[in-house]
DNA sequence: AAGTGGTCTAGACCACAAA
DNA sequence: TTGTGGTCTAGACCACTTG
């Protein structure tokens, strides 16, 4: 393993694990170099690439710091609710359905993918454009990665924008289906049973360490995903 | 603008124009240094930054190449039709319905982005997993930007995969939407009435020239779309 | 004014794959 | 064996921003 590589995934692992949280200013170029004994070429190096990543932010005289995980990648931009109703013009209010703490069931144990039972926090909440329902988030989060959870309310910041505040992540899954709205979730949304209506399902670690999986429902017709993106951004 | 940056935007802009196509030698490190006069570190640095992007494959002793746009970005993976159904472990093939060259209608040209008349041609293709519809692709080509689709059948390739193999592009745009099955729809992909299907529109350029728009429909709960990412990889 | 990052140089040695 | 890319060094000068 060459030496930039390994100076990268240190910092990395520094940032992803929470170590160096967002605001972080990580060490200077000279101290880097002190530390690892090389020249300040291959610490700028690796320092340019975290920066073109976006996972941290430099600044002349001010020095490199670790930037909030701008929630990023066309598809996952939609799902800050909150910036997505604004953008419409129209006023955004979020509701709490419910939010109990307690053991896994077995099927929310293979949702989250833990590997033994423990403690969950399982909640729903609607999320309103103006008067009228615009999404459906049925979320659970795993109190063994994040304690602090049990203690929100969620009343004032919903569970989405709570948990990328304070969770870093390190890896995501999306996936995308079209399904026909039951009873429940045409009544959340007000919209005629069967009809169709966007899923997403999102589901979120951090170190193989599951943190939480939230279910999305949009009705159909209202909204859809945009995702731009150029060949040389993988 | 830096000397690395000019050299890299300069490379792209060769690979994305087509003037350097997929498996194209492009020149060494020395043969860059000669001709940008520049030490060798400057061009090395902007040839790992393409290789990382995956727009080039460099090899030790044989040089740097042109590799063929891998169809990334996850969401955009899915759309290989043909592999996706051979992972399910079906047999694939598809069906040409209507293949038609005409003039540009105006909603025809206002979807494809064209600023003014001009001849496109018009493709509905059914893809099959084993006995079952799986997909119905709606396509405009813009034959402004690729004549030679005019002379094509495809009959043997389908239109997507032709596409992909002869011309570059710079940019696309995926939206993902749920819908209803209407007529056409469900005829097609013999189901019901008004069942939820996922609708996924791309639309791709060329150096703000547009190339084609697909419409991909899916039976809804048949199919779904996996993304998966790290923040690292914006 | 001082210290940071941004860029670049002119070398060097090594690993690897092709001839 | 040879020539390519992969990595690294020890400098240098500049631009910018903060104090």
């Amino acid at each position: 393993m060459s030496l930039h590589a390994r100076i990268l995934t240190e910092i990395e692992e520094r940032i992803l694990s929470g170590e160096w949280p967002p605001g972080t200013r990580i060490p200077f170029e000279h101290e880097l170099t002190a530390q690892y004994q090389c020249s300040r070429m291959t610490v700028s190096k690796v320092l340019t690439q975290l920066a073109n990543a976006g996972l941290i932010e430099r600044r002349r005289k001010a020095g490199s710091f670790v930037k909030r995980p701008h929630s990023q990648s066309a598809v996952l931009d939609i799902h800050d609710l909150e910036a997505e109703v604004l953008a419409l013009g129209l006023p955004y209010r979020h509701e709490i359905t419910l939010c109990s703490k307690r053991r896994s069931m077995r099927a929310e144990q293979e949702r989250l993918g833990l590997a033994s039972p423990g403690e969950v926090l399982h909640i729903v909440c609607r999320h309103f454009a103006g008067p009228r329902p615009f999404c459906l988030e049925r979320r659970l989060i795993n109190l063994a990665a994040v304690p602090e959870a049990a203690e929100e309310s969620f009343t004032t910041v919903p569970p989405g924008a709570w948990l990328i505040e304070r969770v870093p992540w390190s890896a995501a899954e999306h996936k995308i289906r079209a399904t026909a709205a039951d009873d429940d979730v045409a009544a959340a949304l007000s919209i005629a049973d069967g009809s169709a209506c966007l899923t997403i399902e999102r589901r979120t670690w951090n170190a193989d360490n599951p943190i939480t999986i939230v279910t999305l429902t949009y009705p159909g017709n209202e909204h859809e995903l945009v995702a731009r993106f150029t060949p040389s951004q993988g």
